[in-house]
DNA sequence: TAGAAACGTTGACGCTACGACAAGGTCAAA
DNA sequence: TTTGACCTTGTCGTAGCGTCAACGTTTCTA
């Protein structure tokens, strides 16, 4: 029997046949003159072994192990683990159906799959209209819906969620303008303090709570207690890494608004 | 910010980073004057983006074409054909499990999992008492029970049980040995064709059916209609990649137990 | 009997989605 | 000043073969 005989007895390709002689899973049968492999019965049984071994998933390497070790407890450890392995498998691709489904539903009014159905909705009822700060809170809550995981995000919708009321709503918008009217200003403009103690008020409790609990991951220069203004440089740069170009009294808005906050406790 | 920061934020490796820049899947940002590469806030979301798909089950290719099409039913359908695939998927899990299952239960009796657990209890009703036409059969029948799709391998199992009756075994025995007699006799020896008699004797009638009707498998000078001594190389050569050595005498055996069931139907 | 088609041989590159180096340059703290 | 934590580009490795390339052998056909 030549190679091709073989393979196509089999069912496998000729070039797997001499991948498997080339990992020494199927031993090298003698060679007629002619340079040709001849293989016997015994090579197809020992083929098809193999081959059963793939179908179970098994990788080449363990199956190799498990030729060389030949019979014995080791296939019963290597096939439990591979039952575990292939439960987890199971489990993840039910895990990434049920996300389909849900998506797929979904799929014709948000046409973006990036982000879950809620905080689409969310996103839907907070238009950027033209602010760039608005902009930029619609960036991190689309980013925060896809880093974070399920529990933090469904805190995180439940906290949107007052914001998305008409009125808040409205209340929004004019303070983001505000911002916006900010960009050309001195830090040490007389509306910036003005602008801080709404904006700090327009914040609920529980989400003033989760944000002076979460200080330590806003820079240094824009956290309480500190006094003075901001240091241009530092707090700046992190603002605009937030995307937009940012001014200092924009910057100092920010700032008050954290010591506001803090002092609510 | 740069790129450690990005890469943490989003839940990635910076080598991951890169090599979506690499692919295209996510824009070169700006340089800083040290080469150094700074982000914003967009590219962490366009990154996160990416992400979400990937763990979807996207391919990179894939997701390169969504984002180039962006928006529309390409993403539609790409997600049905990729859920259709995560069917297919676990589907074929299912069936592995199933398979591992039974052979775990049954790996203690019979710890050769290249074999089904039915075909195992028939070879060890078969045993071969250092006959080597015997064990010619049972590797063709361990080399079937893996090749073949699960239908045939029932209807064999069916063809076999006849053989794994006590004294059909017996019978079945004293044919492998004077079989293997003829080791050095000459094709015209007499015992040839009484042997040949009670060989075809001995198959059952639907075996016989199933021989006769798979005929074109058997090499031509094997087959009937032939007459005369079987030319010695062809017939020969096929049953030697059985893969035990075979006398002319053998061989003939073989051609004229085929005359025999032909005959028969 | 010649030529083509269908086999066989070895060797090397391609594919996925990065991980893990190497061999450097940059920057902040000790 | 040195150390350590960053950053840069580039290359090799992974699993299981598919797919050439470049060449020799066998077999069928005109």
């Amino acid at each position: 029997m030549r190679i091709g005989e073989l393979a196509a007895l089999v069912g496998v390709s000729t070039r797997t046949v001499r991948h498997y002689h080339h990992l020494g899973l199927l031993p090298e049968p003698v060679r007629l003159a002619n340079g040709y492999r001849e293989y016997r019965l015994r090579d197809a049984v020992a083929l098809a072994r193999v081959r059963r071994l793939t179908e179970l998933g098994l990788s080449l390497d363990e199956i190799r192990d498990v030729l060389a070790d030949d019979r014995g407890r080791e296939l019963r450890e290597v096939l439990l683990e591979l039952d575990a392995d292939l439960a987890r498998q199971q489990e993840a691709i039910g895990a990434s159906r049920n996300r389909l489904a849900v998506l797929l539903t979904e799929t014709d009014l948000h046409p973006d799959s990036t982000i879950s159905p809620d905080m689409a909705a969310v996103l839907r009822d907070l238009p950027a209209e033209g602010s760039k700060f608005a902009e930029i809170d619609r960036e991190l809550l689309a980013l925060m819906d896809t880093v974070a995981d399920p529990a933090d995000r469904a805190r995180m919708l439940d906290l949107m969620r007052p914001f998305t009321e008409p009125d808040a709503l409205a209340r929004s918008h004019a303070l983001y303008r505000r911002l916006d009217e900010l960009a050309d200003a001195d830090p040490g403009d007389p509306r910036v303090a003005v602008l801080a103690a709404d904006l700090a008020a327009h914040v609920p409790e529980e989400m003033a709570t989760v944000i002076v609990a979460n200080l330590d991951s806003v820079p240094e220069h824009l956290r309480p207690p500190g006094s003075g203004p901001v240091e241009d440089t530092e707090g700046r740069r992190w603002m605009e890494t937030m995307h937009a170009e940012v001014s200092p009294a924009q910057v100092e808005v920010f700032r008050l608004v954290m010591i506001l906050l803090k002092e609510r406790m």
